[in-house]
DNA sequence: AAGTTGCTTTCAATGATTTCATCAAATCAA
DNA sequence: TTGATTTGATGAAATCATTGAAAGCAACTT
């Protein structure tokens, strides 16, 4: 079926309110004569008459009673439709779906957050986790603008800004006969068992694949839910736990963890900020991008940990 | 402000569905090159971009997403009107807004919204009840499509169908003095005390024209709210009731009511269907006229008390 | 690297909307 | 009643927008 015109609308409710062609016209900015066509083309598509034309005034039909509010919700609903779109295009409106894995979002996301809310206090901001792999998922699919993850997998449509390096070590309780080994062989590991983060899957496959090149398989007695968790739990002696020092600070300095090295290297992990160039507006996400670099920076003039990138 | 253009709201609504040019394209029935033309249009019109082009495949932008709810609603609704006029438009379906006196409703409409419900059961009837001017006013401004009214004040306008005549009288209790009298003489009229119908403006007014005409003035005990009100006090004596007698056939046979003519003459009331002939459809109405023809010459039949219209 | 698919652009043609000029009808004021 | 004025309808011409064909890119496939 043949699909109503919006002007030819515009015309009928004007015409409708006012019952005068000439007093439509006039305040449609048109002749007289152009509101009548309009007027006679829409009662053509629709094949029933609006008006009863009385000589010099005009009247609704039954029809056209029944047209007008319809006319009135659909013109009011593309004036908000318009609306809307304006707000949205004024600068510091705006949305940001980031996504980071639990790491990030809990020791790089606070600060930068606090920093974008200063600059953009009206922005919506929403922060999705997940592991690496699945953050490219999501940015693939446009579920997010920007993702704080690993660079192991990334899609060639994506674009990067790298933001440091890190390395997986060994997190002990300092009573745990490792703690003060000088050097520990591929067979200290081998026998002791090890505790993840199970939303950290990206680390726990790179861990897996450098153990298996070297014919060895990681026992994992535990898969928890969070950094804290893994801390917790290496600190009472359940096991050994995997991940960067830089996320304990605290403990070390305290030294209820101690940190050791693991065995064989090539265990880095690059971090860096990916998006999706082709987006609409890259202004934010650079935006972003760049209080993660300040945000990172002065967590690399705070620790050593932490390694910068080599450009 | 430029308003927004429906058929391309539709190909933005099919692009945001399919995420392809090529397949919203094919479901509009239109070439791909003019769905791109469409879209961009609109998006210049409301000056933001509304899809992410990521070469093969489209997807919304913010502003996209907030317009799509928008677009879906406005060209819902522009389908259900559609619908809804369609209906309206069906044989059998319509509106017919009745206007009568309070005479005509008591004791004409009955039959004759029996028959109009018998061939149009999906009819919307309405009835309004006022007096014969006050009925006129309402066909003037449209609020009723025919009066059935006396036909003393009419516009030029309007065009009327004449149906019967007949004469006001006095209704007097078997007991009352004038009941028996043979001739009844004007002096005989103005002492006695008459009860009127307060709806019945226009009968009042013919009546007190024709009393003034003659030096007198009709002494008024009662306004009474209805017809079988008037007969009820004149039952009991309370005064003289003027009414036309067909209206009060059982009570005459019943002996209950004894009719008399008033001294004077020219008191016949002139009833018609009126309506305005610039009406969309006269058909509903000429059919609701013949009708009434129709309930009326069977009236006639049964009675003297009707007189035919001499055409 | 060549081919396919899909979107954009340019250009011509079609179609629709608007305006202008004019007519007919209705209202208003003598 | 008669003209003067207002108002809507109509037809023709001008303007504007939408459409489709074809060529041009860009991305993805083989």
């Amino acid at each position: 079926m043949e699909l109503l015109d919006s002007r030819q609308l515009r015309a009928f409710q004007e015409l409708a309110r006012q019952g005068s062609f000439t007093a439509a016209a006039r305040n449609l900015n048109l002749t007289q004569s152009a509101v009548s066509h309009s007027i006679k083309a829409l009662e053509r598509t629709l094949e029933t008459a609006l008006f009863d034309r009385l000589g010099k005034t005009v009247r609704l039909t039954r029809a056209g009673e029944t047209l007008l509010p319809h006319a009135d919700r659909i013109l009011s609903r593309m004036v908000r439709a318009q609306d809307e779109l304006q707000v949205l295009d004024r600068p510091g409106h705006g949305r940001l779906r980031i996504g980071a894995t639990v790491t990030i979002s809990q020791f790089v996301l606070p600060s930068v957050l606090r920093e974008l809310r200063e600059s953009y206090p009206e922005f919506d901001i929403s922060v999705t986790t997940d592991d690496s792999r699945g953050l490219m998922g999501l940015l693939e699919t446009g579920e997010i603008d920007v993702a704080v993850a690993m660079e192991t997998s990334f899609s060639e449509k994506l674009c990067r800004e790298r933001l440091f390096e890190d390395q997986i070590q060994m997190a002990l309780s300092p009573l745990h006969p490792l703690a003060g080994k000088k050097d520990i062989s591929m067979d200290d590991v081998t026998r002791e068992s090890f505790i993840f983060c199970n939303q950290a899957r990206e680390t726990f496959r790179l861990l897996e694949q450098q153990s298996l090149q070297r014919g060895m398989r990681l026992k994992t007695v535990l898969q928890v839910g969070s950094m804290a968790a893994i801390k917790e739990m290496a600190k009472i002696g359940m096991g050994i736990g995997l991940l960067s020092p830089w996320v304990a600070e605290q403990e070390i300095a305290s030294g209820s963890l101690v940190f050791r090295p693991l065995p064989w290297d090539n265990l880095t992990r690059e971090w860096a900020v990916h998006s999706d160039p082709r987006h609409e507006s890259q202004t934010i996400e650079d935006v972003f991008t760049g209080i993660c670099r300040n945000v990172v920076d002065t967590l690399l003039m705070r620790t050593e940990r932490l390694l910068p990138v080599v450009d």
